[in-house]
DNA sequence: ATGCCTTACGTTATACGTAATTATT
DNA sequence: AATAATTACGTATAACGTAAGGCAT
């Protein structure tokens, strides 16, 4: 039988136009890749070469097999690339949140449960979570309200407050609510889903310095004079930059969230194993 | 690398459902089948089976993979026809002739000259014939005049005559004009070309009793009172009824012709070799 | 002389079958 | 008990590399 493998020798021959340089890209010694190329050509049944004493070449039946081996073995190069990324995404849990706190405690969770999955987590808005929970997207979706038709589970709350330097007109404040902080320029890190969606609507007129997530937002926030959010949970990750800081919750109701773990039928046994 | 005979295996596998039935199948032990899939599966690097103690079914992957692997192997099966009946139209001298006779002749020389050739004939009108080989439809073509632009050598001369019963009223003649044929009820054999041609123009109100070349006509011949065409080269075919009969030449130019081996340039050493 | 292809030959590595093991129906 | 898959083990086939030969540039 015809094997893979003489297809991609025959193949690398109509590139290398020798044996000898073919064999060397093949790793393979000349005398091996010259057998190799007789008992193909015997099995095909045709002839594919010119031999002159000195010369090995293509005839017109050897440059139609170069065209079509070629085509096979990315022909199964490709189908085995696609069975990989199919079972990649068969062991993959896409997870879609709406704010990047609840994955904190959600992706380590999910890797302890299912240590041979990948874990895939996406931060969007809470509408575009919700839609892609309802497509089939997400096998598991964090939400800020549950989902009609999915099992949802109350996952965690998060409450809003701000940080001032201390000499900041509201540094005094006990509490404060969003519309209050309209027109004030603040630091704001990329990624929020959420809350980046809660300041653009309750606050339209303010500007904000965008930073990426992490180590960059901390070292910005440090260094800056300006206000930034931070909740219950981010606390835990800026408490170096608190004590110089005076932090005034946020008194409205939207900025202290419940956040739901929402899942399909499918996927429901992800919900039981979590609580 | 993975390997054509293991796709093979695995497709048969995905159709017999057991390694058992498959490796009966496919003249294999069991033991063989099973290792050459489990090494299959780790070239792939993707779960394939379901393995159960006694029981080994595709999975997911596997089920896409079975499709994937059928696809690739009839792919190769039609490639390797494809450049089989590629190899075989290189291989074979198509020939057009006028006329019968010519390729008695013909055929055996190229069958001798070219061995490893295969010879394809056909007879048509001279008209069809030249068309043919200026459409690069035939090689070789046998017609009745030289054709312009091609390489052309004469190759035999034909003669006609008629053959009689005794008793007939034209069997004391020295020679006869077509024309006087005219009407009369006669035996003519099918794919004569040339000669079909010029009996139909010169002859239009005789009706034709066919009969295919060959045993066929030989035997008809024999048993019928109709009067019959013979050429000086169909004579050696028709001995045995000859004496029987009176023959009786033609005396037209038309029925005297000269057939002539035509080629074009790439077919020039064809021409050469023959004479 | 150098490069290229092929044949010859001894060796190694892979693939096979038999036999044994375990598990299921 | 019968069927099915896997593991273990010795063997045989095939594929390989080295060496040698022939031929052309």
């Amino acid at each position: 039988m015809i094997e893979l493998m003489q297809l991609k020798q025959f193949a690398v021959f109509s590139e290398e136009l020798t044996i000898s340089a073919a064999a060397k890209r093949l790793n393979l010694s000349q005398p091996a890749l010259s057998r190799s190329m007789q008992q193909f050509e015997n099995e095909v049944g045709v002839e594919l070469f010119e031999r002159r004493k000195n010369r090995l070449t293509l005839n017109e039946n050897g440059r139609l097999m170069a065209e079509g081996a070629k085509k096979i073995l990315t022909d199964v190069d490709n189908m085995i690339d696609r069975i990989r990324v199919y079972d990649r995404s068969r062991r993959t849990i896409f997870i879609g949140s709406c704010a990047p706190a609840p994955l904190w405690s959600l992706s380590p969770m999910l890797n302890g449960l299912y240590p041979n999955f990948a874990i895939t987590t996406e931060i969007k808005g809470d509408g575009e979570i919700t839609a892609g929970l309802r497509s089939g997207v997400y096998q598991l979706a964090v939400t800020a309200a549950p989902v009609e038709g999915y099992l949802c589970r109350e996952f965690m709350t998060e409450r809003l407050s701000v940080s001032f330097k201390p000499g900041h007109r509201f540094a005094g404040r006990e509490s404060l609510r969003l519309c209050e902080l309209n027109g004030e320029s603040m630091l704001l890190a990329n990624q929020l889903g959420y809350w980046d969606e809660l300041c653009r609507r309750e606050m339209p007129d303010t500007h904000f310095v965008m930073e990426n997530t992490g180590a960059d937002f901390e070292a910005v926030a440090e260094a800056s004079d300006l206000p930034f959010f931070i909740t219950d949970i981010s606390e835990q990750n800026l408490h170096r930059i608190k004590g110089e800081r005076v932090i005034v919750p946020i008194s409205d109701p939207e900025a202290n969230p419940t956040f739901y773990c929402c899942a399909g039928k499918d996927s429901a046994e992800l919900i039981k194993k979590l609580f």
